[in-house]
DNA sequence: TCCCTTCATTTAATCGTTTGATTCATTCAA
DNA sequence: TTGAATGAATCAAACGATTAAATGAAGGGA
């Protein structure tokens, strides 16, 4: 199970379930609303007539709720926050406890890596909405606002530090050092591209969305890869991988 | 050299230095401007007013020369595009015109890899206004407007099809393979990451922005990662790399 | 059971501001 | 004198936010 730590990851935030009052009916509809036009558009872009009329609610429940536009902003990041907390989060926390001096094998960092990726899949392909709230990360990343720094501070860190972590123990190197955070930022970006390039990866493989058939040749193929990176002896580059 | 065919890689619009008369001066500082500010923000969010105190014109300049703000950020990205193609497609085409035939060794090919990660990394620190249109065309990927079209058709495609044959040749593969190609944009995405998780990368490595030297850090650790994908043998787990 | 009050919620209408685009007079070199 | 280029002013439209009235369920006293 889940080790209560002083920042519980797998915490979700009261405002998820209803806070203050209100019709819960009204504030969820508007969140689901402005995730899918926050979406769709972005921050500027999204305009809450257009929000509301999706939510069936009136422009002004917009202000009454949330105190405006960004403040419903901020609360459909909560959300979605929320939503990957409770789908990914449980494969990094295993991770994270683990007592650094107990390093994991090379094999054992290569299927917990693999486990990361398929639960990220996973949610992408279980939660319709889940394209929505990739494109709004993405935005944040060329143009952070203080939804960044929830985004990071509650999923992003975790999850970088849980593949430097790994790839520090398949490589015998200390987590922090500074080439096997950039190597863990280059993995990383093995399967955020399909979020980040999804309409270059749309061209090119004619693909419409990603269904489960479509996640499932995307985690083979990034397996392919993250096989080659943890078992692969990059110190000793004539040798070949050893376990 | 480069080979002359049928559309030239290198081909720059005639646009590119100055078309339809007019002073080339506000033209060229407007598409500047507009590098700038629609990096900064994007199409929506960017303001005409403010590209046009930016570029030191006149606000109705930009109708005048480029039919308004969609023309103006049409060229800009036709601006981006030129830059790119010189820089980054003569490391592309090379591998483009070698014979299907001829393959490359598992060697040459992660060599060549190599190669266009470099020019990549390079013309980012070059110019400084790379950083700008890196988020202009990451946001044409969360949100395609007719600009993606043209940076899939001149640019995109091409890097992509040159790593889909660097990986099949290496891997013994057809390069239309449909794994091998979303290898490719696994492998894509090791190096695109710092352009589409700027943000992400700025916090977790304490750096202000890209030049020379974090550029150089860059590229060595997705080198290495790179090497493992080139040099291990994945079609045969437990037996190891071999040239 | 009935009426009345209370208060959270919803509604339609409107506010002031900002937007991209346009107009028209002016400038200036050919 | 001509025509491309610039400048200041202005347009209608759309924006987020706000207002005040209307709605309706809940609670209490007779």
């Amino acid at each position: 199970m889940t080790k209560a730590s002083d920042w519980d990851l797998l915490a979700v935030p009261a405002s998820f379930f209803t806070d203050k009052g209100g019709d819960p009916d009204a504030r969820q509809r508007l969140i689901m609303a402005g995730l899918e036009v926050f979406g769709a558009y972005n921050l500027e872009g999204a305009t809450t007539r257009q929000i509301a009329l999706k939510a069936q609610v009136n422009q002004a429940a917009i202000a009454y709720y949330f105190g405006g536009k960004e403040g419903l902003y901020m609360a459909v990041i909560e959300f979605a926050v929320g939503i990957i907390k409770a789908n990914v989060l449980p494969a990094v926390i295993a991770i994270r406890d683990r007592d650094p001096v107990n390093r994991f094998t090379r094999r054992e960092a290569l299927e917990l890596a693999q486990g990361i990726i398929r639960a990220f899949l996973g949610t992408l392909v279980r939660f319709p909405m889940a394209s929505s709230w990739s494109r709004i990360v993405m935005r944040e990343q060329m143009q952070p606002t203080k939804g960044f720094d929830y985004l990071y501070e509650n999923v992003i860190q975790h999850i970088h530090r849980a593949f430097a972590r790994l790839l520090a123990d398949a490589h015998e190197c200390d987590p922090e050092d500074p080439q096997m955070i950039l190597r863990a930022h280059s993995l990383v970006g093995q399967f955020i591209i399909f979020l980040a390039g999804r309409e270059t990866v749309r061209r090119r493989m004619h693909w419409q969305c990603y269904s489960a058939d479509e996640a499932r040749q995307i985690e083979t193929a990034v397996s392919a890869n993250l096989e080659a990176i943890f078992l692969y002896a990059t110190n000793t580059p004539g040798k070949g991988n050893n376990q």
